[in-house]
DNA sequence: TAGATTGTTAATCGATTAACAATC
DNA sequence: TAGATTGTTAATCGATTAACAATC
């Protein structure tokens, strides 16, 4: 069983030296790319986080009344089966070979409109969170989504197991999960192209910020000299910029700049993801994936729906 | 036959009395709600508005080396088929009962998705037509617009019959049938409520403006005291102005104004679709429809596609 | 335990595609 | 006529829904 002490220790709380998955080198451990305990993005586990915060050895001896976490961990963590007192593994051992694999393959990618619809979840979560609720149900999420509450937990379903039947989720923990997903601990620099468009959209700039992407460069020829507290660059120098800061992520911003060429130089320099807001359709490619924000498109469908 | 004469004339350039289709009153002529002839929105017939502006009594009396309709209006106009010289009336007769019919009905809602792409059709139509080219081909508009040739014929065939095989569809017409399918004709009057973050958004007032949107009131109770070349009102006095005004169409853009309560009071005055660019997601009832044009699920589907 | 709710299955619905006869 | 392209059909694909056993 585990024992707390520095030596053969994985996470830096527990001794896995005795532990059989540790021996035979099956378990992946908190600090691995195990999904299932520390995070895709390197973000540590909640549950080592939380026994950590409380000085504990483990859940084990936690007196808290209630569990911070929701009371769903035990099927998710396969060391917490371990724990005295704590029942069952729920086939984690055998699914931890098929984990471990996981860990270094890709992560199969979510559908994209179950995505989109993250984005609202995730935001009803913050918001029963700061209203000090600590469950919803996919009933409540949907509503708030505006879709059947079978869609949400089809759309919740690719987190995992991630709620407690008569319960609902933990929204503490559903936020945890979407971000993990969606990989939103993973900062991405991001550049704006079209400095004009920059000044009236606190809203789209928050909306990147929510999403971990912080603005790394600003870029035109024309219009502002300083925009969102960046001086403003020249269109040429971006590739150049893109390189140098790591950007992945382009925001297009100015119709005539919105070019296949200038995409072209991007993708090269490292840019991985462009939202285009432009109605200009600009074509994808294999290592760059492109969101049309059109909202002309948009207008349109709204009209066509009008009786 | 139809010959030129003032009397009985429901075109005012056709004499209609021998015409059995007339004097059997089935015939809707220019001037009615015909689709096939005159435009759901009121517009006249673009041959009625060809053959006036030439001067002649109507097509067989035309000069032209070839037609600035292009090829295809023979199956379109259901008169066309009656003049000296041109041949057959593919059928129309026998629907003309139905048409009849349709012009009071519904006409029936044109797919969202449909409705979207259209708007990239309409685009690379007005473009082509300013480059002086006269016909485009599914497979050009499928380029443009990112989806497959099959896919747009099967959109445009929502326009009905407008393609000539072998040549593909001329970019007069295909405009003049996309604005006539979404009623883009009309004009919409439409307010906006949040005057801050209207500063910022030409594209999106250009947007508007493409669809026939023309904004007539902006409402907010902080914030600059004009925007857009308007007074910007309280918004307690909206729904007053949306009665006043006419507006159907309603912009969204301070979240903290998005509630269903704002919502109703609007519909009540008369607001038919409400563009929705704030997060929060609002309510749809049978008689006002809501298009969400929220960035961040935008930037979320982008992640979660990224590679 | 009884009531509530999850995660998953099979069924349904809608949107896209490939193919092709009809047409210019 | 030969080549090109439409409009439509049937097939495929993907997304949503309803239902329900499993679970708390």
């Amino acid at each position: 069983m585990l024992t707390k002490r520095a030596s053969r220790s994985l996470c830096g709380i527990y001794d896995c030296s005795s532990c059989d998955l540790f021996v035979a080198e099956r378990c992946p451990g908190c600090a691995s790319g195990n999904l299932h305990i520390s995070r895709e993005d390197g973000s540590p586990c909640v549950v080592y986080e939380c026994v950590r915060k409380l000085g504990i050895a483990g859940c084990h001896e936690c007196t808290e009344p209630t569990c911070r976490l929701g009371t769903v961990r035990v099927s998710r963590c396969p060391l917490r089966g371990r724990f005295g007192g704590e029942k069952k593994d729920d086939g984690f051992r055998a699914r931890l070979e098929e984990t471990k694999g996981a860990a270094t393959r890709q992560t199969p990618a979510i559908p994209a409109r179950t995505a989109q619809r993250m984005s609202c979840y995730l935001r009803v979560a913050q918001d029963y969170a700061r209203r000090g609720v600590a469950t919803v149900s996919s009933h409540q999420l949907g509503r708030a989504a505006g879709v059947r509450a079978a869609l949400v937990r089809r759309d919740l379903s690719e987190l995992g197991h991630c709620g407690t039947p008569g319960r609902g989720y933990a929204v503490d923990m559903l936020q945890e999960e979407i971000r993990r997903r969606l990989s939103l601990g993973q900062a991405r620099p991001t550049v704006w192209l079209g400095a004009a468009e920059l000044a009236g959209r606190p809203e789209t700039r928050q909306a990147l910020e929510s999403a971990n992407c912080r603005l790394v460069g600003v870029f035109d020829d024309e219009g502002p000299k300083t925009a969102a507290g960046l001086r403003v660059q020249r269109l040429a120098r971006a590739e150049e910029a893109v390189r140098k800061t790591g950007a992945t992520v382009a925001v297009l911003a100015r119709e005539d700049v919105a070019g296949p060429e200038l995409l072209q130089g991007l993708s090269r320099a490292g840019v991985k993801a462009v939202l285009n807001l432009t109605p200009a359709r600009l074509a994808a490619s294999a290592n760059l994936v492109i969101e049309q924000a059109d909202i002309t498109s948009l207008i349109f469908r709204l009209l066509s729906r009008m009786r």
